[in-house]
DNA sequence: ACCGGTTGCGCAACCGGTTGCGGTTGATAA
DNA sequence: TTATCAACCGCAACCGGTTGCGCAACCGGT
């Protein structure tokens, strides 16, 4: 059944060459006569010839993959950093192997064997929430592969990273509430053991301390899922006093929050004003649209990317690694009506 | 700078044993003794050793890869199919290796070039607005190469195909509003020249027609965007009479006909009722929460991954190619509030 | 001592494309 | 005529893992 696909060396053999010749006609190398390049290429078209990669990458060791890790694909903001990072790397003439680690360490770490199996010629991480030790992440420098974090990292590590500024983004969009009289602001955060969760909480706790208001404990709701924080957050609200404005740090915490506020039947933002990280897309499929600090997530995909191509740039150029970079993207404040 | 990664030849040479030797051993052939089986597992263990898939790939003609190409990752619908598709190719050991056409015709052929030059197994793809020669796909069954056609699809194909029941679907939608006791419907298409639009559109006309309805041209709207389907409702619900239901075929036409009713300060669903394809995760983010019949997403992906890999089953087992199925799932429809 | 059968392993070819090196040819210069 | 050299192309090794085949060693049985 199977049709063996058609390979340089029947280019060979139909036009009387040797392989070599073949492959350098297709490569426009300087010693094959224009006359021999132009029957290959001919006959390459006719033949119907495509490149097999994976041969080519096992000799010349360029893969031309890109592997990614996301904790899920389909998490609200990662469909948007997968179209930053796909718009740099095809651009680059690169392709994109991407594997989900749903949150699961151990994923994390098998995934990780399989691109550097796949030959890829970097990885882009964004980390799980599960994961506590990174000596899966450290091999990588062991073997000269370059790496790139983004928005969910890990410390003591030689690899570039991207985030947005999490605790400028949080200060400013609790600000915003602030000046818009509000009083009493509960947070709704996520897993602590991000980074992401605790910096957007210490911004929030900064703009309060700064700003001469108490921190309540109360007020500080972390929620591991979507459904967690709409519980949480419905209790919260029939609390007396109640907030008066919330400040949700993710698309999924802000999913809750407006579902719980829905159900309490206040009114936005008169009774309760709203705000978080939120990609557009979503910003303004809520009723009122959402004031929101955007999370950047084709930006961070973008950066991230970029990054990464510089290490790889370095590396074919058999220059030594460069310093790791950190690189802060600061999240605007766009306005909706939740605020 | 180049630190080559450790080999089955670096094994070998350890234990004084040949590679042939070596990869049986780590493959558990039969042939192999207990001790060296195990002497070679440990000291691969110690050594690092990751199995170079690409090398691998070449000669046993197994890449493990499937290829998924879409029209763009982040629309709100593909992220959920790539998350059923991921669940089934990560459940067989294979990875993905996913590409956007970006709705270019000229980048969904390159992009079939480059999944068969990767040598992937088997192509999964959602065909892109503006594809109208088919000559591309019909060349993978000449190479005998699995292809699985999901959403959008094309006809006179030699691929198993599978969709939502788009005429059921859109039939039941539109019926629900009827007996909500909705006289005005209007409905929000995509563009015709995908199939999934005009087949919205057909069962929208016959639950019209069946019911005794005249079709009104003038409430049939078909947007190519968001902000296209925003400006034109805005417009329609202007016109007196104006439309007391609406049904948007998609998520994406959806959030302009939301955007529009939300500025035109009508009620919902007293003023006019709304009803769509909507994912859950997008459904109870807006207010009130929409009805909407379920597009399947992770579904769709479940069960396109899982003929494609019925088709591998069979290439492997050189049985003659499957006669191509067409699968349709029916979306249930989900209440909200909305109406 | 001889034989058939098993066990355990190595040799070498192979997958398809790449590349260093060397060989052939024809033209030009000496 | 012969040395020189560029232009053009082929040979063969190589990338790392897989596999058909063959071979030596060893087994128990006669």
């Amino acid at each position: 059944m199977e049709k063996r696909s058609v390979t340089i060396i029947d280019i060979a053999k139909f036009l009387g060459l040797s392989k070599s010749t073949v492959s350098r006609a297709l490569k426009n190398h300087p010693d094959i006569s224009n006359e021999t390049k132009e029957a290959v290429k001919k006959i390459a078209k006719e033949l119907n010839y495509i490149k097999n990669t994976t041969a080519s990458s096992l000799r010349y060791k360029k893969s031309n993959l890109i592997g990614l890790i996301v904790p899920e694909i389909s998490y609200f903001f990662f469909p948007s950093v997968i179209d930053g990072i796909e718009y740099v790397v095809h651009n680059k003439g690169y392709n994109l192997l991407i594997l989900q680690s749903n949150e699961m360490y151990e994923r994390e770490v098998e995934n990780i064997d399989i691109l550097i199996s796949n030959n890829v010629e970097g990885i882009l991480a964004s980390v799980s929430r599960t994961t506590k030790t990174i000596d899966h992440f450290k091999h990588l420098t062991d073997i000269n592969l370059p790496l790139v974090l983004f928005d969910r990292i890990v410390n003591e590590i030689n690899a570039d990273i991207v985030l947005v500024d999490d605790i400028d983004g949080a200060y400013n969009a609790v600000k915003h509430l602030l000046e818009a009289g509000k009083k009493r602001i509960a947070i709704c955060t996520g897993n602590l053991n991000l980074l992401i969760s605790r910096n957007r909480l210490f911004g929030y706790k900064k703009v309060l301390t700064d700003s001469g208001i108490d921190i309540d404990e109360s007020m500080i709701i972390a929620a591991e899922t979507s459904e967690d924080a709409e519980k949480k957050f419905s209790e919260l609200l029939k609390m007396n006093p109640s907030p008066d404005g919330i400040f949700a740090i993710s698309d999924l915490t802000m999913a809750g929050v407006m579902k719980a506020i829905y159900k309490s039947r206040k009114r936005i933002p008169e009774d309760i004003a709203v705000i978080g990280f939120c990609e557009e897309q979503y910003r303004t499929m809520y009723h009122p649209t959402l004031t929101a600090i955007d999370p950047m997530g084709f930006e961070i995909g973008k950066v991230a990317a970029e990054l990464l191509f510089e290490q790889i740039q370095q590396n074919s150029n058999n220059l030594p690694p460069l310093e790791p970079r950190t690189v802060y993207l600061k999240g605007e404040l766009i306005k909706g009506e939740s605020a």
